[in-house]
DNA sequence: ATCAAATGTTACTGGAGAGTATGATCCTGT
DNA sequence: ACAGGATCATACTCTCCAGTAACATTTGAT
């Protein structure tokens, strides 16, 4: 399907430019059309930012119904809660980091604002319930689950302020340093 | 001066609406005036932004002199950057957290822009530094300066995107639960 | 009192860009 | 071959808003 390309130009634009830098012609260029070529997939540009924002979203979506299904493991749960950062560190370094991440509320419309809401939601509970599991069994340290999970998504969440294609390190590498950080920190361990 | 309100003014407004849905009649109407008084205290609307980038931007410089002259002391430099990053946040979490955080480079001239990577990559040189200190005293365990002071940048700057002044909790007491999770760690600890 | 400077206002310009009206072309099935 | 939908372009409209010109008023120093 085209639409997907539309899509994915949009996100590399918004990414490089920023929603309001960018022009849908600008989009419309980068694919060698026209801008009412674009309304023909898309019905506004408010939509293409929504769009985007959903097919950055998915892959954690994904993790979470992955480790969810494995939950019967005698995994622990620090150990999931480390699978699914993993995979959230490189849904958040994709094209689509920026429409996850950056973009703002206001740029929406009433219900799509809620809709993200919602989607976004979704994720915080399913973080702070991987911690809540991860203290119960003993994986996690005690902490309190809302913090908790709004410094470590945070700190994933702002890879998509600085990274660039061109990084030395890869997203997955870089998702390893930050899990490795979370999980033993800063103060020397003795084991 | 009527100035600072100007440029308080216009640090809530973007925080409320963002940059682009905050038209200069909004500011002015705000402070009960017009949009060309605006232009009397200040020349653009970029450099608008500019300032309250800087005024933000402050107290963090602040902290980091501070620590800096009480280098001396035989304070171990994770305890300094506990300090530092305490404040940090609660910079973060003031009305100006906003522009220093979310604005987009585009928005500014290419001049201007130069001076906030400069600034920003002053506070990122002073993280690492304390960090590369700390593992050389002992008092952080092993890691990689850059990618530790990303992440613990990272879960702070978040901070603007959910912090609301109605928050249950305070600045402080956010700030204080974040740096104990970097602090420890996820996993348990014996000692 | 008076004249600048400082501080504001009303009423514009100019440009950018989202979205559209209208119509051309291509492609597919029959 | 041709009807009709799918796909795309040209050429607009319309609104919003940053920035400005020209003019009013207030304040402070002499």
């Amino acid at each position: 399907m085209k639409r997907d390309a539309v899509i994915h130009a949009a996100a590399r634009a918004f990414n490089e430019r920023g929603f309001h830098n960018t022009s849908l012609d600008d989009i419309a260029q980068t694919l060698e059309v026209t801008k009412p070529t674009l309304y023909y997939y898309v019905e506004s540009k408010e939509q293409l930012l929504f769009e985007c924002f959903c097919a950055g979203l998915e892959p954690i979506r994904a993790a979470f119904r992955d480790v969810r299904q494995a939950e019967q493991s005698s995994q622990p749960a620090r150990e999931r809660l480390h699978t699914v950062l993993l995979r959230y560190a490189q849904a958040i370094a994709s094209e689509f980091g920026w429409c996850m991440v950056r973009a703002e509320d206001q740029d929406l419309s009433t219900q799509m604002r809620g809709h993200v809401k919602a989607l976004k939601s979704e994720i915080d509970q399913g973080i702070r319930r991987l911690i809540r599991e991860g203290i119960d069994d003993g994986s996690i340290g005690d902490c309190d689950p809302k913090m908790t999970a709004f410094a470590l998504a945070g700190a994933l969440n702002w890879i998509a302020h600085w990274y660039r294609d061109n990084q030395p390190q890869t997203a997955p590498q870089i998702a390893a340093a930050f899990v490795a950080l979370f999980e033993n920190g800063l103060r020397p361990r003795s084991d």
